[in-house]
DNA sequence: TTGAAAGCGCTAACAT
DNA sequence: ATGTTAGCGCTTTCAA
């Protein structure tokens, strides 16, 4: 069932149909009598309009193209729930892919979203793909960071407020004696994790203490990862806390402390990036610093949705670059014993 | 950049260009030679087809759908990553939407699926849409369901042994001397959790015991949930073991007992259907039933893909209904203290 | 107010 | 072996 059939069942005229279909009978001064049949006829046949064959002739898709990290870790996904029932609620589907923070890959996903014509994207940009999706923001592709952005490309972002929040951590740490304080965290030259090694390092020099930094390579053996976290505890039993600067150290951390023998507040206390059940059902109840997930998402869908609908209108308005505040989950492995 | 564009700089047709973009160039005697001028001049304007013409024009999309009960779910986000790295290497894309397990919900997106054309999809079905997916399936769109299926719907899908799993921890339990052994699940009339369910209560019932089943309304206020567990165990006191069917269970029957005062293993016995960092960490770990969670998705796309290579050649082959078997993860939750 | 027709970019049947 | 052309279903200009 086609626009053609519709318009020859009623004995109209294709065009009829369409303007009646888009809400423009009023404009082109259809009459009342006959948009009324045509959408009677519409919904007793269960008609709906070819999204492709719209898409070709308008080169609008009604998709956005979501590029995560890894959308099996948690954040990402609850990132990508909330995201998904805005987009939805507003007739736009979701096309999402996972980089691994892999350059290559991340080109590729880019080229698709362009080759599919998404009508717009949320990304959590690796480093190292400035100039691709510069080209893209060039070709009209609106864009939205989250998580991190890029300092060199002028777009939208939602990004947490990474450096005080581990300014704060740490300061806090020091005010409750702690002497030797480590930075677990990964090696990363991307802005939100740079903001918070950024927060450790000035929090500790400020008091003259020494920095205890592990940078780890990300591996996604899991592992291999714990036994990096190891040897750095082992190196240096002189910590008598640590801060983990994202969820998956964390996680490995608590690993590793376990396979150490190494007991969390009584040996050493923890906060940690990034909050979960885990932290706040372990023994003892580990203080993290938790991310407003669905605000983040929130704003950066509406940061799109409002860049597609003023496309209509006038061009560019000024980049909105909003900064979201984490909430401290004070529990007890930031606590002396 | 166009087909047309192509043929007119070459000075050659776009049937030919067309031909040989579609490796059918041997099957229709293009020369060798102008092959290769065709795909060289292709390299150097780096012209990608449009996809959007070609699907109007095919009716493929090379998209598929999948469809879970929720992606912020870390089963659910962990499948999505699998089916994601296969799918994209075989040059599908994925749009995704979470249903809830709610029957409107869930028709809006089959619609969708049609609609929009998706070549195939991917589904955890929630029951009471049998009608809708039945009518998708004689469409002729293939439909793989993952998890859960629907009894009277005949097509591929992928489950774990879940009445085998659960029979099995409850045997282990009984063989380690608990006495009253309850079962706290969501009241569902899902496949996988109807098998788990008649799992307990068959081994229950085969040492004639007493079964204590909680059937709680899922609620996506976890606070809710918390409450209905502790209200169970309250009335239940005589209870010296518990098997959680899922993983929301699981983690907030912990935090129920936590509220309690009551201690896992010294108090309460525990199994938990679906692993997690948590269950690991726990102390005292909890001894889980984990899925194949790579292997199910894997076979999910794999039955998909076949399917969607098959329309070329033959009609349908028999309809594959997968087992996969759970691991248990022998902790000390289970063991008598 | 409504209709005819072009054209989005592609594929493939048909013609040469 | 290569070219011409219809048509996928829609939107929109132009004409009536």
């Amino acid at each position: 069932m086609s626009i053609g059939d519709i318009a020859n069942q009623l004995n109209i005229s294709k065009t009829t149909v369409s303007f009646i279909l888009n809400n423009r009978a009023q404009e082109m001064r259809i009459s009342e009598q006959l948009v009324k049949r045509v959408e009677q006829f519409i919904k007793e046949v269960d008609y709906k309009p070819n999204p492709i064959a719209q898409s070709l002739r308008t080169g609008k898709t009604k998709i956005i193209g979501l590029m995560v990290e890894n959308i099996a870790d948690p954040f990402f996904s609850a990132i990508a729930r909330h995201i998904e029932n805005k987009a939805y609620k507003s007739g736009y589907k979701i096309i999402y892919c996972s980089t691994d923070n892999d350059r290559d890959k991340t080109i590729e996903f880019l080229d698709m979203f362009k080759d599919r014509n998404v009508d717009g994207c949320i990304i959590a940009p690796p480093a190292g793909v400035e100039s691709e999706i510069q080209s893209l923001i060039n070709a009209g592709m609106p864009v939205v960071f989250f998580d991190r952005h890029l300092p060199e490309i002028e777009t939208d972002f939602v990004e947490v407020n990474n450096y005080e929040s581990i300014q704060k951590a740490t300061n806090m740490l020091i005010k409750n004696g702690y002497q030797q304080i480590g930075f677990i965290t990964f090696a990363s030259s991307q802005s939100q994790m740079m903001g918070r090694l950024e927060g450790y390092l000035t929090a500790v020099k400020a008091t003259g203490r020494q920095p205890y930094l592990l940078e780890i390579q990300f591996n996604p053996d899991e592992k291999v990862m714990i036994q990096a976290i190891k040897g750095f505890l082992k190196s240096h039993p002189q910590l008598d806390a640590v801060i983990f600067s994202a969820i998956q150290a964390g996680t490995n951390g608590l690993k590793a402390f376990q396979q150490l023998g190494l007991r969390v507040q009584t040996d050493i206390a923890v906060i940690a990036f990034d909050d979960c059940d885990l932290f706040e059902l372990y023994a003892p109840s580990i203080t993290a610093i938790s991310q407003p997930i669905e605000q983040i998402a929130e704003s950066a869908i509406d940061l799109l949705l409002k860049r597609l609908n003023q496309h209509k209108k006038t061009k560019t308005t000024a980049h909105k670059k909003m900064i979201v505040k984490t909430t401290m989950q004070l529990r007890n492995s930031s606590i002396r014993h």
